[in-house]
DNA sequence: TTTCTTCTTATGGTATGATGATAAGATTGT
DNA sequence: ACAATCTTATCATCATACCATAAGAAGAAA
């Protein structure tokens, strides 16, 4: 059983001395990442923190939600939302009479947009960037294929129209971005696959988290458009084998985009945050 | 703003008319799947589960925490815990002053075990399945590829041992099951990509859901080893493309399998569940 | 000593009621 | 009509209490 936080001292007091008043209002009392709306929801920013960066090991035991009520200076109910929603993340798992456990890595949910930044900002890895890499390699050429051969006219007006949009945002590296994302969601949706919808969602997050924490979309050049028209006028063509290709070759060269960005920005600037 | 339920009269009283005493030790008090532990679990399926059917579309606005006390008699807390829970699946977003509504379907995650089990209940669909496999047809080949070029011997003895495994549970159909799940998550981990796992693993929990949902696991005709050790000595072998397409090979086949059982199971017995 | 039973305690699950903050809608004054 | 104000609906949080039960401790019987 691992304890942390020296007994009694709040190693975060988020809520203050103060104890009868509403929280919310708070918000300003703490700086910490006041973008987070509510409390168990910094609450929970800071267990999964801890949680990724290893301070608790897998099977190790979290404290008791008393104690944790007394750490972050929080109400019990605030405490067990929180745990909730790790629990929710299969980062831990919370027994009644045996309290609440570290499960094994292999059961976090990885693609949780939470657990990637925390994972992010507890130690930035390239490492994360190639596997999120290596996950869209696997599945984007395929939604091409099928977007190709089985979207409908309407998937396709859709997938042009998110085109356009990249096209005209081109100067603007942050809408850029976005429009990006929305040009491959498109393509995923094309597929009509739930699943595939869910993973392109949860990539499409993760790389936004990721180029957040690089403070910087690709590092402002421009992005080299002859690849999206490849890949869009396999897909209009209906020629899936073709988009799938193109959508492979896309990829290769937006990886390696990133991965410059990420370069250039470690080399200046001493580190991540 | 869609609101359902007559008002005043639970839909589903989970804990009876009596109020104040303690409410785990009642759970024989209803029959309602008796499985799952706690009632704000309970709360969360039965809700997920209108959200899933339709009952609540995209958009729409749910009843607001104390209608939803009042509809399952259960206290505020454990409405919101089973809030916050159908929240951290994206099927529901909750704002402070504008309440709980359904999320567009592109935003569920549709990986999470309940979402999927649920939405197989609400009702089974063979699409489900076979969006399952045209998912593991994207990664499990690449995972394989990976494992047999890069995965350390350690990696290959535990994928060997699974395999043994399989061979020994052949005649107990459960068992058998269970070690197939194991060999492919073997596999699996042997790429060292944490995402890899997460979605293996979320897929795992998909195929079991839905062969509960078919009570009976692959009709019980034995499995053809032949394909998975085709598979195993390719990624022993180190040969990356052989096993990468014996892999292929195998989902093909198990596929195939799943989906005659399902048809088989479909015309005896009128439905599902 | 060993094993079985019983008691105690630690711990999470649930209930209840109150307060705060605020977005949205309703009201009112100009 | 429009703008400013008030009211209300609704979630966020807190505090406290009780219950059920798994785990561990203590004691009794073989």
């Amino acid at each position: 059983m691992l304890r942390i936080g020296l007994a009694g001292q709040p190693l975060f007091d988020l809520a203050g001395a103060a104890s009868t008043m509403g929280a919310l209002g708070k918000r300003h009392m703490f700086e910490r990442d006041s973008t987070i709306s509510t409390m168990s929801a910094q609450v929970a920013r800071i267990i999964g923190t801890r949680i990724v960066s290893g301070e608790f090991g897998p099977g190790d035991s979290l404290p008791i939600e008393a104690e944790l009520c007394q750490e972050y200076g929080v109400s019990r109910s605030t405490v067990r939302e929180a745990v909730k929603n790790l629990a929710a993340k299969r980062l831990i798992e919370v027994a009644p009479k045996v309290g609440t456990r570290v499960l094994p890595f292999a059961d976090w949910n990885l693609l949780d947009p939470d657990v990637l930044s925390w994972r992010l900002s507890a130690q930035f890895d390239e490492r994360i960037i190639e596997d999120l890499y290596e996950v869209r390699q696997c599945f984007e050429p395929r939604a091409c294929y099928l977007a190709a051969r089985s979207g409908t006219t309407e998937d396709h007006d859709r997938i042009r129209r998110r085109y356009a949009d990249m096209v005209s945002m081109l100067d603007q590296a942050p809408l850029a971005a976005g429009a990006e994302s929305e040009f491959h969601l498109a393509i995923i949706a094309a597929t009509h696959n739930g699943l595939f919808v869910t993973i392109g969602g949860a990539v499409k997050t993760a790389l936004k988290a990721s180029f957040s924490m690089t403070q910087k979309d690709a590092s402002g050049t421009p992005i080299d458009l002859a690849p999206y028209e490849a890949v869009l006028s396999a897909i209009l063509a209906r020629e899936g084998e073709r988009a799938e290709a193109a959508m492979r070759c896309l990829l290769d060269l937006s990886r390696q985009r990133v991965l410059a960005a990420v370069a250039h920005h470690r080399e200046r600037g001493r580190g991540w945050r």
